[in-house]
DNA sequence: GAGTTTGAAACT
DNA sequence: CAGTTTCAAACTC
């Protein structure tokens, strides 16, 4: 009963863009289009697009989805819609359909799809900015419209597959925007650079996962080439190929339930009669592996893109060179997958899978217990259960009491709950509690335990040194007889020490006192204040020099504004970027991190920004509206933040700001290898 | 394995 | 938002 009705919205949801495909397909659209001189045009605008960012306004048919994209699966869920509906819709000529027919036979036709596919994911990001539809229309008409129109040059595409990847892009647009691999970067910086943009730093990281997925889905393109396509069986070539990017997509989606339910749906249907959850969790990792990857890859992605380096080196090969990538990425993955680890993973790192890959690499380091327990579950248990299992009697395992729903996984076979309904048969209902939960608490799903970029936030002066650990419990535990000495205690269960968002009482926490912690920030605060204020005091001292050596060219700045003026290293170097990566009202409270890890950031690459996109989401986390127990986050209001280049320069008050700002962060953090 | 303790989650 | 209840894991015996 229950499960109809969710299926309902799953359904409705799915159909609703239906019409911008239907759009794009549209016989007058491809009409129009042919008519149009501007085709080309547009094309090329798009390059220029993505260099000069000056992006046009969006066309109507990209309009509606932009609310979406904030909510739930966001732009993936849309994206994923559309894809879908293109492919499994009325036949109507998508690019995937077009793309499709055209290759059905070629064996990569997998990896250019893909491909072609991310390069319009990347458009759909922009458009979700509402600063680069043309963009977006552009690449997704174009290749929804050329293959139909152009026979010809993607048949000979076709015929050298292996350089078709690269070549397709050119060919399904103009091709003369420069080399396939150039045009690639810049679709990719410029999604990068709308990635920042967009309102939402979700959405950044959505599009962090984005990228991400392209190297997976080419991962998987040959997996599921072989062996969900059979498993599908009674669908058509068309089918597989298309349905299962969009798979992939939702799988390496930030962990919500839709997508880790997306991720099921595949299985889940292929479950449905086989009963592969099960197959899966109790999975002996290598026979299973084709069943089990879909769904665990996804997340494992998401955990190991987010967390680790390896990860990100990996994604960074995506954007570098696409041969590469596969391997390193199958690479990462696959140890993780074959150990079935997917279940422990999410375990910690449910909605931002990314926090718990790390957690577990860094605690391996850092947590001999945590970890230890991990290695056990890992290890010995691999064949029962890699994971935890849980022993609900009352909650149906539909709440966060129970340890797998917590983690975004089906009961299997070891746990020993009563009456649960986390199973893929009760997949709706899984998805509906979850989404009632998310709704009532966006974060229920985060993980818990986020890395604390002090470290590298820090890593200018000896504060990081300081910092007793570099992870902290997001939240906070609430101790009062443990003290923070046991397995109750979620920071010591974490592995990591209490911290200034800890309520608890008498806190011994081995892997860290919440005193010491406090105690660590406010001597940083000290020290940083200090050093403010000594440089203050030098600079004004020079100024007036200056002035008196000098009274033309330097104009008769108050103290402050000439240290403002000076400070815009901070503002001038650093604000753009600033706005680039945040953009202007977005995540204001995102900023001073900005600020603080600029010239980490501006060092970084790709591969950084990528890193930065993960990072965003702990710290969204952090200065989320949870339950804003913690002082940090009181202090930590927008408007303070907002105008935090300024008021750095402004004496102690400034200092208290960027003590702050450096509590907050959990950017450069996530990276594994600081 | 049963019972107790504990603190998070859920509820009011 | 605070207090209470429910719950399941952690712990003890």
């Amino acid at each position: 009963m229950d499960n109809e009705n969710s299926q309902k919205e799953p359904a409705s949801k799915i159909e609703t863009p239906t019409p911008k495909s239907k759009f794009e397909d549209s016989p007058v659209f491809n009409f129009i289009n042919n008519l149009s001189p501007f085709e080309s045009v547009k094309s090329f605008s798009s390059a220029q697009t993505f260099s000069s960012l000056s992006f046009t306004s969006p066309p109507p048919v990209f309009a509606s989805p932009h609310p979406n994209f904030h909510r739930e699966s966001r732009f993936f869920r849309c994206q994923h819609s559309v894809d879908r509906s293109k492919a499994l819709g009325d036949g109507s000529v998508s690019k995937e359909d077009g793309e499709v027919d055209l290759n059905k036979d070629a064996t990569l036709e997998d990896d250019e799809e893909e491909d072609t596919e991310t390069s319009c994911e990347l458009p759909q990001i922009l458009s979700s900015d509402g600063q680069s539809p043309p963009h977006h229309g552009e690449d997704i008409v174009t290749q929804a419209l050329l293959p139909p129109s152009d026979p010809p040059p993607l048949g000979e595409a076709n015929e050298d597959s292996s350089m078709n990847r690269l070549q397709k892009i050119p060919d399904s647009q103009e091709g003369e925007n420069g080399t396939p691999a150039s045009r690639r970067l810049m679709a990719d910086a410029a999604a990068e650079l709308l990635v920042f943009r967009s309102p939402n730093d979700s959405e950044a990281f959505t599009c962090l996962v984005d990228k991400i997925s392209s190297s997976e889905r080419r991962f998987f393109a040959r997996v599921k080439h072989h062996d969900i396509i059979p498993a599908n069986g009674s669908s058509n070539d068309n089918e597989p190929l298309a349905v299962a990017p969009n798979q992939l997509v939702s799988n390496v989606h930030r962990g919500s339930m839709r997508r880790r339910c997306l991720d099921f749906e595949v299985p889940g249907k292929r479950k449905k009669d086989d009963d592969q959850q099960t197959v899966c969790d109790n999975n002996k990792p290598e026979s299973s592996s084709s069943k089990c990857v879909v769904p665990g890859i996804g997340l494992h992605l998401n955990a190991i893109a987010m967390a680790s380096s390896n990860t990100k080196i990996s994604i960074t090969h995506e954007y570098s060179s696409s041969g590469e990538i596969q391997n390193t990425f199958s690479g990462s993955i696959t140890p993780v997958h074959s150990q079935d680890t997917v279940p422990e993973t999410l375990d910690h790192a449910e909605s931002q899978p990314g926090e718990e890959a790390p957690k577990a690499l860094v605690f391996e380091e850092l947590i001999p217990d945590s970890f230890q327990k991990k290695k056990q579950v890992l290890e010995g248990g691999e064949g029962e259960s890699s994971c935890k299992r849980c022993n609900c009697k009352k909650s149906k395992c539909l709440k966060l009491y129970c340890e797998c729903f917590a983690a975004g996984v089906y009961c299997i076979e070891p746990c020993s709950c009563v009456d649960c309904f986390n199973k893929p048969i009760h997949e709706d209902t899984v998805l509906a509690t979850r989404k009632q939960i998310e709704s009532r608490n966006p974060l229920a799903f985060a993980p818990k335990v986020i890395r604390n970029s002090d470290s590298s936030i820090m890593d200018t002066s000896d504060d990081a040194s300081k910092t007793p650990a570099s992870a902290r419990h997001k939240r906070g535990c609430n101790c009062k007889k443990s003290n923070c000495l046991k397995k109750y205690c979620e920071c010591y269960q974490s592995g990591v020490g209490c911290s200034i968002n800890c309520r608890c009482e008498g806190c011994k926490n081995a892997f860290g006192r919440k005193d010491a912690y406090l105690h660590t920030i406010m001597e940083s605060k000290q020290e940083d204040d200090h050093e403010t204020y000594e440089k203050r005091t030098e600079k004004i001292q020079q100024n007036s020099k200056e002035v008196e050596q000098n009274p033309q060219p330097s104009t008769p700045l108050p103290p402050y504004r000439h240290l403002v003026a000076h400070q815009p290293f901070l503002s001038r170097n650093k604000l753009p970027p600033t706005q680039f990566f945040l953009g202007a009202g977005s995540s204001s409270f995102r900023k001073p991190d900005c600020d603080v890890t600029q010239s980490v950031n501006e060092k970084k690459s790709l591969e950084t920004v990528t890193e930065d996109k993960t990072e965003i989401m702990p710290d969204i986390l952090n200065t989320s509206p949870i339950k804003a127990n913690s002082p940090n986050r009181k202090r930590v209001s927008p408007a303070h933040i907002g105008s935090s280049e300024p008021g750095s320069i402004l004496g102690k008050r400034s200092n208290g700001r960027k003590l702050i700002l450096r509590s907050i962060p959990a950017f450069p953090s996530l990276n594994p290898n600081q």
